[in-house]
DNA sequence: TTTATATATTTAAATTTTTCGATGTATTGT
DNA sequence: ACAATACATCGAAAAATTTAAATATATAAA
């Protein structure tokens, strides 16, 4: 997969922020790489909407996988999309 | 090398805006991996202080590696800070 | 030494992002 | 049907970022 240059900057804005880049790493460090939007709420101290609107710019950016379980919301880590990004970031060093 | 948490914030935050990726693209493009401020400059239109300012950004990030010649500056890409991130972001991944 | 050139810094305005409270929507449980 | 739960959306205030003009600094050239 091939990002293109909108896109490598919509993730690299999504992960310039703490609360974001905490989010990122604790649902990577669920055993099966999902989590509950809820249980991520308990974990960060902020605002129920402000949450998900973080939430919103991982997933906008596709570095999360989103699905709907009945009235609950679970997130997974894209990988393909990092791996691809990654292969970007490799690009840099020529 | 590894990155702390606010490291990898600071990187994400240099490369989340279209003209330091560019900036990164210019340089890595040269045969040597480096450049000089003005010739930048040439190819990105926004004013001289607005790109003195972006170059810092992604000097601040370790990003580019700045080099004074006379009245020049030079910049290159720093592949060992780039890597440090890629690793960063491979273990999202899990 | 005076002038020109290359880059950095300061200041302030415009824009974007972050944040939260309030409210909306959909689903589950009683 | 009604209340409770989980998450999303809206609107507005606060904070951070982007931008450029003006100015400063440091080096080179004449």
């Amino acid at each position: 997969m091939i990002l293109d240059i909108k896109k490598v900057e919509r993730i690299s804005k999504a992960l310039g922020d703490p609360y974001r880049l905490k989010i990122m790493e604790m649902i990577k460090k669920q055993n099966d790489n999902w989590m509950q939007c809820a249980c991520i709420a308990d974990n960060i101290d902020l605002a129920q909407s402000t949450i998900s609107h973080h939430i919103n710019q991982l997933v906008d950016a596709d570095l999360l996988i989103a699905e709907k379980d009945g009235r609950n919301a679970k997130y997974l880590v894209n990988k393909e999309v990092v791996t691809a990004y990654v292969n970007f970031l490799n690009q840099l060093k020529g």
